[in-house]
DNA sequence: CTGGGCGAG
DNA sequence: TCTTCTCGCCCAG
């Protein structure tokens, strides 16, 4: 169809992607094989009697994974419960649902990476894996390297602090590398006279610190992956998992290109960027041309296989990809990924989420009845008004990350969402799996999600203590907040006047039938707040902020490295203040833009009257729900109040 | 800005 | 049986 009526263009010069080897790209994933193994990893970590026994993780009526005593057992992942009880009577299960566990294992790993930039770019993929970019930490260790006394080289971590460091053998690479040649006599010897291999001998070494440290420090085993990008990292990680490190070598024993031999081995579907529907399309394409490429079973089309194809180009591939809604320059983007090139950056970290969200499924018993949503909903909405008291919020003394202590100032909000958005998904009958293509035109209609979003009202942001959830004593007891609503009160309230207008916009049939197999709320659309001077003791919203002065700010995010090493070591356990006096002993790198770190607005407060845009009135607000309300069933609506118990 | 699609784990 | 529970980016209208 389509795909196969593109002709290369014959005469069009194609255009080879040059590799850049200034940056150096560490990427860690922690406790490996897969990324759910981490859930495993996490309950032996709480209790680690289980380490021994066979132990899985439940989601739903599913085995999400299960950790290695299980599968010695013949218990596999993604298993049916049911089945896995068969085989192994005495496994232990835990239930995965509530991923808080996992979120704060992930975010308390992180910090620690996050502490030993220099730069700021740690970027988090998933709950387990992350990028670094430290290719500044790299360039200041390579100018300290003696080359002539590389056996007892020495690493700084601090610029600052020429004893905070380890020691390493500067005449090998620690760990892996790739391709490695064991027959060669220099195996895991360094070229000193190769820049890239110098510099990436470092980067072996501060990845074999890290891993060592998180695994020392925190119990978690990781595989790392040393390269110049993202892509060549990650897929250098893969290479030796679970519990090592591999760092790519740009040239093999034989002076090749080793980049490109080791692209070539992966299926185009290993390549991260290259999902489902890029890899489905290019398929579609080359099968259907060289006769190598045809007849075979199994749709395994390799890197190389891609990359080599007659008339294959970044043009070629933008028109292979193109689709109604396609990303424009994923043709480039895939051509040079064909070329192990990723220009994509390590973001920044962030201190806030672009959004949150909670939801659940019903596969087993979809949801019917309004009642029934509402109950779901309250559920929901409550964990939602938890999560969001959890990840957008701070206490003005910032906690130490060793205590684990949450110290009792008062809260205030990092972020406000201006955005509430409900998705749904009914049970279809028929759900057709994505790989049947649909032949000619007429699109499978692949039940998926549908949404609607309304503006977050503002009353879910009135405060109490942090987390009474987690906490042994009654709530009253610690931190009496002004304005303290619980997290079920505002959940009641946000229901009623925000989600289910929401809900009937989505299924304006009344009574059951509903079928809904989904449910799935949101925040979204983040107005970082100017924390400067704190407006400490009000219930504090949207509007209450005052003015905010940028500049101390901003200053403080970007604490000394003296700072952020401090919090790691073992004898300096003092928590700083988090808005310290003024605090300017290095100034903070020129060339960081708060405006590049992240897509999140600044949230400017404004200094007296309310303006129109937000902060919104909650009683033009209540009154819209009312107008809805009115031209909606009144006995629907009673239903949908109702508290249906189980 | 909204609603959907895709890609990641 | 494409499963679970997310998060982020990008697109068109």
């Amino acid at each position: 169809m389509r795909t196969t009526s593109l002709t290369p263009k014959i005469a069009k010069q194609i255009k080879i992607p040059k590799r850049n080897d200034d940056r150096i790209i560490l990427h860690f994933v922690c406790s490996a094989f897969d990324y759910d193994c981490f859930y495993a990893s996490v309950f032996e970590n709480e209790n680690p009697s289980l380490k021994s026994q066979p132990l899985g993780i439940k989601q739903k009526s599913i085995l999400a994974t299960c950790n290695y005593v299980a599968r010695a057992r013949g218990v596999k992942k993604l298993m049916l419960i049911s089945e896995a009880q068969k085989i192994c009577p005495d496994l232990i299960l835990m239930n995965g649902e509530d991923l808080t566990r996992f979120r704060d294992v992930s975010k308390k790993l992180w910090a620690f990476l996050r502490a030993h930039s220099w730069n700021r770019r740690v970027e988090r993929l998933g709950l387990d894996e992350v990028f670094l970019d430290v290719t500044d930490i790299i360039a200041y260790n390579r100018e300290l390297l003696n080359v002539h006394a590389l056996g007892t080289s020495f690493f700084q971590l601090d610029r600052n602090d020429p004893v905070k460091g380890f020691a390493f053998d500067g005449s090998r690479f620690y760990g892996c590398t790739q391709p490695d040649d064991k027959l060669r006599a220099d195996r895991g010897l360094v070229d000193v006279e190769n820049p890239l291999c110098v510099r990436l001998m470092l980067a072996s070494h501060l990845a074999g610190y890290l891993r060592r440290k998180l695994d020392e420090d925190f119990g978690y085993t990781s595989s790392g992956g040393i390269s110049t990008n993202k892509l060549l990292a990650k897929l250098a990680g893969n290479v030796n998992k679970p519990n090592n490190q591999t760092t790519l070598l740009a040239k093999g024993g034989d002076g090749a290109d080793a980049v490109e031999a080791f692209m070539d081995t992966h299926s185009i579907r290993k390549v991260p960027g290259i999902g489902s529907r890029i890899a489905q399309l290019m398929e579609e394409y080359l099968l259907s041309r060289p006769a190598k490429l045809r007849d075979r079973e199994g749709n395994n089309v390799t890197i190389g296989e891609a990359r080599r194809c007659p008339g294959m180009s970044s043009d070629l591939l933008e028109q292979i990809l193109d689709r109604p809604g396609a990303e424009r320059g994923s043709g480039e983007k895939v051509w040079n990924f064909l070329h192990g090139v990723d220009l994509s950056e390590v973001k920044e970290a962030s201190d806030v989420p672009t959004q949150i969200s909670i939801e659940d499924t019903y596969m087993s018993r979809p949801l019917q009845t309004p009642a029934e949503v509402n109950q779901e909903l309250h559920t929901l909405a409550t964990s939602l008004i938890r999560r969001m008291r959890v990840d957008l919020t701070e206490a003005e003394i910032k906690p130490t990350v060793q205590s684990n202590t949450t110290s009792c100032g008062t809260p205030h909000w990092l972020a406000y969402p201006k955005t509430l958005r409900l998705s749904t998904r009914t049970k279809s009958k028929q759900s057709i799996p994505a790989s049947s293509t649909s032949t000619n035109g007429a699109e499978v209609p692949n039940f998926s999600r549908s949404s609607r979003s309304a503006p977050l009202p503002s009353f879910v942001f009135q405060f109490s203590p942090p987390s009474p959830s987690t906490s042994s004593l009654p709530s009253t007891s610690t931190c009496p907040s002004p304005a303290t609503l619980s997290c079920e009160e505002i959940a009641s309230r946000l229901v009623t006047e925000s989600l289910l207008p929401l809900f009937r916009r989505l299924h304006p049939s009344r009574g059951g039938g509903l079928n809904l197999a989904l449910l799935n709320i949101c925040v979204t659309n983040m107005v970082l707040v100017a924390r400067d001077e704190v407006n400490s003791g009000s219930g504090s919203g949207p509007g209450s902020g005052s003015s905010m002065a940028p500049g101390r700010d901003i200053s403080r995010m970007f604490r000394t490295q003296e700072d952020k090493l401090r919090e790691w070591t073992v004898y300096d356990t003092s928590p700083f203040p988090a808005s310290a006096a003024p605090h300017p002993p290095s100034a903070p790198p020129s060339d960081i833009d708060i405006n590049t770190t992240s897509n999140l607005i600044r949230y400017t407060a404004p200094t007296g009257e309310s303006t129109d845009g937000y902060p919104r009135d909650d009683e033009a607000i209540a009154d819209l729900v009312m107008m809805e309300d009115e031209d909606e069933d009144e006995e629907s609506d009673a239903q949908f109040q109702g508290r249906r118990l189980p």
